[in-house]
Formats: C-alpha cells, sequence, structure tokens
RNA sequence: GCCCGGGUGGCGAAACUGGCAGACGCAACGGACUUAAAAUCCGUAGACCUUCAAUGGUUGUGCGGGUUCAAGUCCCGCCCCGGGCACCA
C-alpha cells in the first residue's frame, strides 16, 4: 500500500471530459424530491473567467452538491449577460463583429467552467443576445406597452459633441467624453423610452418585509433608501404671467417662512416665458450637473423677474432658477424656507433673499434671522403663522394641508426618490425596442407573431452619429402593422438590464419557443431558494428583477411577489494585497491557476482564505498551502488502501473517530448556518492533522469509515479529488449523489473535559473532568485539587462561578 | 454630510450564546530523511520580563471610560480604514 502522489492533472483532466459529457447535473422536472433553486449571477462575456468569477461558483457550487447529497432536486443553472457596450467597443477597435465577439469569449469562458467542473445544467443555458432571449424581451415589452407601463417621454441623455453621439454614463469620464478627454459632455433632450417602474413603488418598497432576515439588511437598506419614499404636500403657487407652480414639500409646516420660489433649470418656465440669457444660464447649469461628479457643489442661481404669491400668507416672493433644483424629483419647483432648510438658507444667504423664522423649539424662542448662521430643521412649534401659531409642527402639517385641500390650491401627496427606468440606449448591441413609427398611427407595437425583430448583422459601427440602427435602411424601413403604409422602425435598444431582470425564470424552460416560460415551471422552480452575488448590484439589478416579478405577476404568469427567496452577497477578490483590475494587470485568471494547481485547489482556496461575504486576498503562497493539503489527504488515503492491508490495533480510533464525527457535525451546520467555509475547511485540515498523528492506530474499520466520511465532507468543496478518493476506494458511481453522512453524537461525544481555574478571573490551573457533570460537582472537583488547594492556602474564597464545560472562577480576597 | 461594514500576531484569519484570545493556513525558524537539494514528516512560535532549565510572571484584540466574578464580544465617548448614497425639498 504504498502512497500515491497527488497529481491534480492525473485526477482532474481527464474526468473533466466525463462529467462535462454526462448528464450529472440535471435538474429533474416532475421529480418528487423537495426542489432546491441556486443561482450565481450571470457574468458578462468579457472573454475569461477570473477567480472573482471562481469565487462566486465556488460558494454557489459548493451548495448546490451539498443540496445533492442532501437529496433534493437542485436546479443550477447558468447563462451569458451577452449584449452590452464592451462587445460594440470591441467592434469598433478591432472590427470584428459584436456577435462573433461575444460568442467567442462565451466559448472560451464556457471551456473554463467545465474545467472547474461547476454542476451547472447546461441544457438550460441562456445567451441574451440571441433572437431566442432577446424576442421575450420584446414580448414583455409589448405587454408593458399595452398596460401603460412602457412609455415616451422627453429626457436628457450624455452628448458629445465631436462624437456626434450619445454616450452611456460610463462613458463619460470626469464630465467628459471617454474619447475626447477635452470634451465636455453635454445634456439633450431626446424622446426616450420608459417602464413605469414608480407604479410599483409602495409594493417594492412594502415587500421589504418578506425579504428580511433572508436578504443582507444593508441590501436592503440600499433599496429602501433608493426607492425613497416621503410624505407631504403638494401646494400650487400663482406666478404672475403664468399660473399655477406646484412645489412638493414635507414641511408644509414651515411654509410662512417661505421666501423665495426655487425652479429647476429644466422648469417649463424657463423654457416659455423667459428671455434668452436666462435660457443660455439654465442650460448651463444643466451641462455642468452632468459634469460634475458627486460632491459638494456650489449653489447657484438668477432671479427670473417674475413674482409668486404665497398662498397662506398672501405674501410676495421672487421666483428664481436654483441650479440644486432637481427637476427629476418632486415637481422641478421648490419653496424656499431658508430658516428651516440647509440648502434653502445656503442659497438665500448667498443671494441676500429674506430669511423668516417661523418655528421654534418646544422649551425655546423663535431664532433671530440676523443672528442665524444654520437652518435649523427641526419639528417645534410654528409662530408667526397666523392661526396655525402655537401649533405643534405635527399638527400643522396636518392642519395646513387639509386647508390647501380645501381651498383647492394643494393637498397631501406622496412623493418617491425612485423614478421610472429608463430603458432606451441609442447603441447597437442590444435588444431593438419593437416598435414601429407610423405617420398615421404614430407608434404602433409590433405584433407578436412578427417577433422577434430581428437584429441585423451586417452593421457599421463607428461610435460616432445617431444610433447605428438608424443607419441600416433595411431595418429602419419597414410597414406600419395597422394600415400597412410605409413606416420607420425605432431603432433605441433596450438597456441590459432588461435582460438580467428576468432571465432566471427563463432558465426554467429555456427551449420554450411559444412562450418566455411555462407558468407550471415556473410555479415549481420559484421562488430562487438562494441567489449569489456581487454587492455591486444591491440596488439596479435586484429592484428591476423584483419590478420584473411584479409585472408579470400582473400578468398572471407567476404567483410570486418576489423571485428571491435568499440573497448571499459575497466580497470581492484581492489579488496579492491589490484590488483587480485590468488597467493594473493583475488579473488572476482562472485558467493559469487550474493549469498550475487544479480546479479543486483554487475552489477550496477561494473559500478557505476568508468567509464569503468579507473581501478575500487571493495569495500565490495561500494556494500552495491547499494544495499540500490536498496532497496530505490523497496520500493517507492512499498508503492506506486497501483497508485489508491496515493492521493497526484500533488504539486510537475512539479519537480519531471522535474528532471525524465532531468535525462532519461542524460542517454539517455550517452548511445549514452561516456558511463560514473557510472554519469547515480548517476543521477538515485539524481532522486530516489528527489522522497523521493517530495513524498507527487506527483499525481497519475505523480508517475505513475516516477515509470514506472525509471523501464525503470533500465532495462540496473539491469534487474532483472527492470522486477519485470514492474509486479508490471501491465505489462506483457519482459521489455526488450519495446522501450526506449523519453525524455519529456517541462517537463524537467528549468524556472528558479540560477546564481551567480562575483565581479572580485569571488562569491558574487546569484540570481534567469528565464531561456532564453538574457545576456543584465542578466546583468540588476544582476546590479538591491539590494544586489549588495550595494557591488558595491564605486566602478567603468570596464567590464560586463554575460552568459546567468551561471555567470555575474563585473570587477570593 | 448621512447610512452601513470593519480595526485581533510578520500576514490571511478563528473565537457561533459574555467564559482558556490567536484554532486553521501562509511566511519564519529548528530537527529528521537525503551525498546534497527539492518534496515529505516532526517540532517551535503574540510581546515583554525572570530562570541554567522545566517553568513562572506581566502584558496584550484601534484609543479613553464604564458594566460584570469574567469583555475581542455588552454600554458610552472618540480615532482610523473600506463601501454605499450624496443638494431627494
Amino acid at each position: 500500500m504504498p502512497e500515491k502522489i497527488y497529481d491534480h492533472n492525473l485526477i482532474e483532466l481527464q474526468r473533466c471530459e466525463e462529467w462535462a459529457a454526462s448528464d450529472l447535473y440535471k435538474a429533474e422536472e416532475n421529480s418528487s424530491k423537495p426542489k432546491y433553486y441556486v443561482l450565481e449571477m450571470l457574468p458578462y462575456p468579457s472573454g475569461a473567467l477570473h477567480i472573482g468569477h471562481i469565487r462566486n461558483y465556488s460558494i454557489g457550487d459548493a451548495l448546490a452538491r451539498y443540496m445533492w447529497m442532501r437529496g433534493y432536486n437542485v436546479l443550477h443553472p447558468m447563462g451569458w449577460d451577452a449584449f452590452g457596450l464592451p462587445a460594440e467597443n470591441a467592434a469598433i477597435k478591432n472590427q470584428c463583429p459584436p456577435r462573433e465577439w461575444t460568442l467567442q469569449n462565451i466559448a472560451k469562458m464556457k471551456q473554463t467552467h467545465s474545467r472547474y467542473a461547476f454542476s451547472y445544467d447546461w441544457d438550460r443555458e441562456v445567451t441574451t443576445c440571441e433572437p431566442d432571449y432577446y424576442r421575450w424581451n420584446q414580448w414583455f415589452f409589448l405587454r408593458m406597452l399595452e398596460q401603460g407601463l412602457a412609455y415616451r417621454k422627453q429626457a436628457l441623455v450624455n452628448w458629445c459633441s465631436k462624437c456626434a453621439t450619445v454616450l452611456a454614463n460610463e462613458q463619460v469620464v470626469d464630465g467628459c467624453c471617454w474619447r475626447h478627454e477635452d470634451t465636455p459632455v453635454e445634456q439633450r433632450a431626446l424622446e426616450q423610452w420608459f417602464l413605469r417602474t414608480t407604479a410599483f413603488a409602495d409594493e417594492l418598497l412594502n415587500d421589504i418585509s418578506q425579504l428580511e432576515g433572508n436578504w443582507p439588511d444593508r441590501v436592503l437598506t440600499m433599496q429602501k433608501n433608493w426607492i425613497g419614499r416621503s410624505e407631504g404636500a403638494e401646494v400650487d403657487f400663482e406666478v404672475e404671467s403664468y399660473g399655477k407652480v406646484r412645489v412638493f414639500t414635507t414641511r408644509i409646516d414651515t411654509i410662512y417662512g417661505a421666501t423665495v420660489l426655487i425652479l429647476a433649470p429644466e422648469h417649463e418656465i424657463v423654457r416659455t416665458l423667459l428671455g434668452a440669457e436666462a435660457q443660455a444660464a439654465a442650460k448651463k447649469m444643466v451641462d455642468a450637473r452632468a459634469q460634475q461628479g458627486p460632491g459638494d457643489v456650489e449653489k447657484e442661481g438668477f432671479f427670473t423677474g417674475l413674482h409668486a404669491v404665497n398662498p397662506f400668507s398672501g405674501e410676495k416672493m421672487q421666483v428664481w432658477v436654483g441650479n440644486f433644483v432637481l427637476m427629476g424629483y418632486g415637481t422641478g419647483a421648490v419653496m424656499a424656507v431658508p430658516a428651516h432648510d440647509e440648502r434653502d438658507f445656503e442659497f438665500c444667504r448667498k443671494y441676500k433673499l429674506p430669511i423668516v423664522p417661523v418655528i421654534r423649539p418646544e422649551d425655546g424662542e423663535l431664532p433671530d434671522a440676523e443672528l442665524m448662521t444654520v437652518a435649523s430643521g427641526e419639528y417645534g412649534i410654528v409662530e408667526s403663522s397666523a392661526q396655525y401659531s402655537g401649533m405643534k409642527s405635527q399638527d400643522a402639517r396636518k392642519a395646513m394641508t387639509a386647508y390647501a385641500e380645501a381651498q383647492g390650491f394643494g393637498k397631501a401627496a406622496i412623493t418617491y426618490r425612485l423614478k421610472d427606468w429608463g430603458v432606451s440606449r441609442q447603441r447597437y448591441w442590444g435588444t431593438p425596442i419593437p416598435v414601429v413609427h407610423c405617420p398615421e398611427h404614430g407608434v404602433v407595437g409590433v405584433p407578436d407573431d412578427q417577433l422577434p425583430v430581428l437584429l441585423p448583422r451586417q452593421v457599421e459601427l463607428t461610435g460616432q452619429g445617431r444610433s447605428p440602427l438608424a443607419a441600416v435602411p433595411e431595418f429602419v424601413q419597414t410597414t406600419c402593422p395597422k394600415c400597412g403604409g410605409p413606416a420607420e422602425r425605432e431603432t433605441d435598444t433596450m438597456d441590459t438590464f432588461v435582460d438580467s431582470s428576468w432571465y432566471f425564470y427563463r432558465y426554467c424552460d429555456a427551449k420554450n419557443s411559444n412562450a418566455p416560460f411555462d407558468p407550471a415551471k415556473i410555479a415549481y422552480w420559484f421562488p430562487i431558494d438562494q441567489y449569489i452575488g456581487g454587492v455591486e448590484h444591491a440596488i439596479l439589478h435586484l429592484i428591476y428583477s423584483r419590478f420584473w416579478t411584479k409585472m408579470m405577476k400582473g400578468l398572471g404568469l407567476t404567483p410570486n411577489d418576489e423571485p428571491v427567496k435568499k440573497l448571499f452577497t459575497q466580497g470581492m477578490v484581492i489579488a496579492n494585497g491589490a484590488k483587480m483590475s485590468k488597467s493594473k494587470g493583475n488579473v488572476v485568471g482562472a485558467d493559469s491557476v487550474a493549469e498550475r494547481y487544479g480546479a479543486d485547489t483554487a475552489r477550496l482556496f477561494a473559500l478557505f482564505a476568508a468567509p464569503p461575504e468579507k473581501d478575500m486576498d487571493w495569495t500565490d503562497a495561500g494556494v500552495e498551502g491547499i494544495y499540500r493539503f490536498l496532497g496530505r489527504v490523497y496520500r493517507f488515503a492512499t498508503r492506506n488502501l486497501p483497508l485489508s492491508e491496515v493492521k493497526g490495533d484500533g488504539s486510537t480510533d475512539a479519537k480519531v473517530l471522535r474528532k471525524l464525527h465532531q468535525t462532519l457535525k461542524k460542517i454539517t451546520n455550517d452548511f445549514d448556518t452561516r456558511w463560514h467555509f473557510n472554519t469547515s475547511i480548517a476543521a477538515l485540515m485539524e481532522l486530516v492533522n489528527e489522522c497523521y498523528a493517530s495513524e498507527a492506530g487506527l483499525s481497519s474499520a475505523a480508517m475505513g469509515q475516516v477515509i470514506q466520511i472525509i471523501t464525503m465532507m470533500l465532495a462540496p468543496f473539491a469534487p474532483y479529488l472527492a470522486q477519485q478518493l470514492w474509486e479508490e476506494v471501491g465505489n462506483t458511481g457519482p459521489v455526488l449523489k450519495q446522501p450526506w453522512p449523519a453525524a455519529d453524537e456517541d462517537l463524537a461525544r467528549e468524556n472528558e473535559v479540560e477546564i481551567v481555574v480562575q483565581l479572580n478571573g485569571k488562569v491558574r490551573a487546569r484540570l481534567v473532568v469528565a464531561a456532564g457533570i453538574s457545576s456543584a460537582e465542578l466546583e468540588a472537583a476544582a476546590l479538591g485539587d491539590e494544586k489549588v488547594r495550595e494557591l488558595l492556602e491564605g486566602k478567603t474564597i468570596v464567590k464560586v462561578i463554575a460552568v459546567p464545560g468551561k471555567l470555575v472562577n474563585l473570587v477570593v480576597k
């Protein structure tokens, strides 16, 4: 029974081919087993997997394999988020058509996937850039169009005057075009498509309660903030020679302190009522906002020359335009209450506009406008406010809102920070929006039976001009589905977040050519039991996905409110101390690691180096350590096979089996509760260390049990080695389909425990006692111990704390 | 500015419910094997002090207080690092 040297190529390469050709990982339809849907976020096919991907997939794969062994019908699919800008950019650079570039990348990455033996059911693969997928994007879009959930409106886009094209947000670098660093982007208004996410704002917010406990709190908090519901009132201010201007405020109780009406630079009044000079100034503000990144921006504004009337006080107030007033929130106009709002205060002080305090603290005086250095935003008692004076803020809010409503110049209102989802992209590599513009009938949806609207293959991509599709006459020129007359196709394509908003439904029925999926299949597989991905998708992808599910529920396609039952967000991978990035050139590729150390080592290290939710540092030395560990396991097993040749006298059986079953208990618990696989693997290492130390005394029977259970415990983490050992022992078939072993409590039980004896909290002695004795017995044992008696000489015991299994603390004087 | 995380040896980390701080791994050092090296196996190891030595002692989880028989863990006040949001009226 000579030991065998661990050679990852020998163990992995052939098996990799076998598994790729097998149907080992197929999910069953119509199974009697309980289902488990585990999902990792689908990658963008950039061309190569790196260790960040490997970490993500190793977590999901370990879980999938564990659940298989627990007897579940596991659905574990994978696909490609294949539309998007990089393909288009690559095309412009290398003259390679986006589709070709993308499919080549997918082929390469799929090969790496199979090298790593991730347990995906590739029969369900989804590639979002293929017509059999994106036609359903179009189908959904048409449903939303019918329901008024998809609509068009004017919206601003980033525009580079040199490229004469629309830029995506990620193509804007420091406020300038990514290809013309000296050319600041401008904002241009274009007619664009939107999805009415705000129609579900309340549901998206309220249903967060269904996710609590199963999604990370910080993700839920981020989503709540993103939705940003706030309650207040809308109030009309009469503006001379214009009419009513509506504002939204959460502090109607301060309205007697409103001294200025401030409009967003995009406000209608600016366009319709003001002169060229004012319009130019407003335009400058809009462009400046696009160019400035986040950070403190100096407040700017100008007087419009117009005046408004405060509907409560009847006071005349100036109307200004301010760069800090957002058109996209509320009504695009605010009543400025400088005494009680920090931003208004800053603005009014800068432009020497009046400041009128109207709220005093419950136990204080009304602040003096002359002496104020900061606004006070607190609630308090309303003063200088006619009949409302003396009321508490909260009561005044109600009373004033009611009055405004009764008088017909206002009402209670709720505003969200969440905006409708702009899905138009003036890009080529995305799903064509399936509508036609007819001179007669306006916007007409393409009939379902004409889907998909195919993305033309032959398109010249220059990065210049309007949407690339607009330059393809065969695409643009069509007929109106209603009247048959000449018409033009929409040339915008969809945001790629559309693709990823529902791809996980398609996995359940990936080949359906009559519908996006069969609702019966969804009803079986959904919700996703465990979704795993990067926290960077905490907001957009996960809100859009939730929105999509709610929209689908409205269509009767799914019974669920929420698509994802449990969410896990894993940490980033740092490579040898530095954040991995292409520009730094320190991206650790999955292929090279597999070649050098094998997939098992890479996977195990990805799980060992840190708990999965935290950032981890990938170090070459650390990987070596894992490789050594796998070698230790393999050598130990092989030199003790066949078991018939193991001649140990059994003297260490109890000790090793105790450790074995304790380890099994721990790992089972880690899977079922906290996923700290780093400690699971550390426990396996401890076990193997114990095996080495006690090897000679192990009987053949115990050895068999040890090797068998170690093999099973390794199976979710290191599938190649586990299968190899499984077969070396003499078993056949996949270890993956073996039942997960149950820990034997009797064998795991410690019969003796070491107890520390403390004097005033300091460890002074140790004693070994039988496990499970009561605290009274423990106390007696400690006081009876010779060393303890020595230590106690001349001292008085004040108090004794005895904690069974842990310690005895003697408080002495 | 606001909201989350986090700060433990030379390094990655562990300590799950307040109960022996540093499991496990990396790097380091010592030994065995070897002609030698690699590989492998065994061992040492927070810091400081004391002892020929076994050992014994002090100190130690970002800083300062507090609660407790007992604090990395709980409470109060700060400092630093990372992430998210950022004029949301």
